[in-house]
DNA sequence: AATAAATACGACCGGTCGTTCTTATTTCCG
DNA sequence: CGGAAATAAGAACGACCGGTCGTATTTATT
């Protein structure tokens, strides 16, 4: 288990590579990213990509899986250190929401983007793509049903609903940010779901006032 | 004010080389798409194109309005039959769950999929695309204001948010459709509405049973 | 019948695309 | 120290891109 200086610079190499890609692919697309353009980018050269990804479509490949990892560090993570329930969702969609507003990505959503871009493409990026998705609402549907095992939400809650509901809040933030005004659009994502929650759960305490 | 069959013909290959394009732009986006690509499914030289529209950029331009020319007739209009109040807001809704279900467009929803596609690339026709959304969110928030104040919703609602929580049914509607279960994502976004509705809707009679 | 306009074509331009091949530099290991 | 491995660069490829040009065909006008 030693150190070997080649392949750490590789890696450094590669996660660096990976970071620009997720980010110009919410510019310009993931199959209109050139290699030309990411390379330049990166002040590397086109070929020198090739040394670390075989083909294009791997680096794809490479990228949905790192934007996968990003989103599950700054918007999941972060949602798990809320307690279980209603007020985990409520994190959560914040964190989603101020991912758009903090612009980390130019583009607002790497997979918003990219799963528009690619739901009538056949191949193995879109079900990359398709499988990140799929697993993402499983995820927010077992927050949701948390939330109706601890009481705080309606037993006989139609708990799929629940969860296309909220997601679609976030989509739709993603794009209205980029297109209409920000401001409104972020208020109207987070009152929305607010509100949704509020009626739905018995113990109001739970959902105070909101941050801002 | 004669009838010229030069320009009838043309008129003629102008629309045929715009649905095409609205379609195969839901395929390939808005950019993606070629001129090559275009001509060779039509049957037309790509220099016949250029005859036409005299950049790839104004033919784009002209898909967008074509494609908003589509949504009016496909949605909207159909939308106006029903009377006003919560019951064209439905109307509106299932119209485009409806053209979402059919299949109209392999990538299920021009506006959704080039939104997306140029929301983070300024030029002319990311402006056009965003001025055809303003106007369909303005749209939506008339048809929920004339629902207000027709009493068939509270008169304290927050109009554009509700307006905002409609679009993004539809919105995640076409972009899940397209990745995941569709049956499921269809009964999840006509659901939601009409849940959504009768919640805040006083007389029940205006939202029947569902068609199917 | 002759002219002008609208429409469409095939050939071709410079440029960029993804990809491959060869070569050079850096770094670990014996 | 020297060979092997990993990482990078450079040059070149065939294919396709948007776009231009000259020309032919169809149709309306005179």
């Amino acid at each position: 288990m030693t150190s070997d200086g080649r392949v750490a610079r590789g890696d450094r190499t590669r996660t660096a590579v990976l970071d620009t890609a997720v980010s110009l692919a919410t510019e310009v697309g993931l199959d209109g990213l050139s290699l030309a353009q990411l390379a330049e980018r990166l002040g590397v050269s086109k070929s020198g990509l090739f040394a670390h990804w075989r083909s294009k479509e791997s680096l794809q490949l490479a990228t949905v899986d790192r934007a996968v990892t990003q989103w599950e560090e700054l918007i999941v993570a972060p949602a798990l250190r809320a307690p279980r329930g209603v007020r985990r969702l409520r994190a959560l969609h914040e964190a989603r929401i101020g991912f758009y507003a903090a612009r980390v990505l130019p583009g607002g959503c790497f997979f918003a983007n990219t799963e528009f871009e690619y739901n009538a493409r056949p191949g193995p990026v879109r079900d990359r793509l398709a499988e990140a998705f799929s697993r993402w609402s499983t995820f927010l549907e077992r927050l949701v049903r948390e939330a109706v095992e601890l009481g705080e939400l309606p037993a006989d809650l139609d708990v799929p609903l629940l969860a296309y509901e909220i997601d679609a809040l976030g989509i739709s933030a993603a794009m209205r940010s980029r297109l209409l005004d920000p401001d409104i659009t972020y208020r109207h994502a987070r009152q929305g779901l607010l509100n949704r929650l509020r009626a739905l759960c018995p113990d109001p305490t739970l959902l105070a006032e909101g941050p801002s």
